[in-house]
DNA sequence: GTAACCACTTACCTTGAAGTAACTGATTAC
DNA sequence: GTAATCAGTTACTTCAAGGTAAGTGGTTAC
């Protein structure tokens, strides 16, 4: 029997390829930290990033809605508002987050030297 | 004068932006997994990761190397070959990958409930 | 000498994420 | 009544990331 190759086997992936399919892309982390900043309304959210489009965000949101990371909610009073919010597991994103922005400093002081 | 307003002002998408302009897309984080998971070479790492085509490939390493994230050797012996290692700069991402496969598995297990 | 491997490059094509712009329907301010 | 704001939708276009496929130039095994 063959021994068994595991030399070029990534075990890991997976779980990284999931992370990517979630919040990859431009915008849905940008969003999220706009949100977890206190932007909780769409107008609010769209004006908080810069060149980011009402159709854009619209999708964003429904995507990062399906994946429950975040919550929206509709008061049904006049006028009506609506508010997103991170859900509980939005939250568990935090740490990600940071680890994102101390990384990206990190890496423009390394370029600019 | 007016009151300067900061409610919403994004104070660190910039930061997150460069991260993602740096290991975003489809494929560099699952590059510098294989490398750091010890596939140094060409066809070593093409092999490790699934549907990864070698224009792809190639593109990507010399996006990772123009951002001195990992660097490219050839040893002038017979035969040539050609290595790939993480540079410092690159292993600083570990801590962010790991954090990302964390929350990959999380998330598995949250949406599979 | 021919088949296979290494490390790619080149040329072309496809697709989906993102962008543009206009519009909707409700409410509020004046 | 008209202008503005909120929270979007719809229709269309663009573009760059990624995918396909074949070729290159060298080496090694038999």
């Amino acid at each position: 029997m063959k021994k068994l190759e595991h030399k070029n086997c990534m075990l890991s992936i997976l779980p990284v390829q999931d992370t990517l399919d979630v919040i990859g892309g431009k915008w849905k982390i940008l969003i999220l930290i706009s949100i977890m900043e206190g932007n909780h309304h769409f107008r609010e959210i769209e004006r908080s990033i810069p060149n980011l489009s009402t159709k854009v965000l619209s999708d964003q949101l429904k995507d990062l809605e399906t994946n429950q990371l975040i919550s929206r909610s509709v008061s049904n009073g006049f006028p009506v508002r609506t508010a997103y919010t991170l859900t509980e597991h939005g939250k568990t994103l935090q740490k990600l987050i940071l680890e994102m922005h101390n990384w990206g400093v990190l890496h423009r002081k390394k370029i600019i030297q």
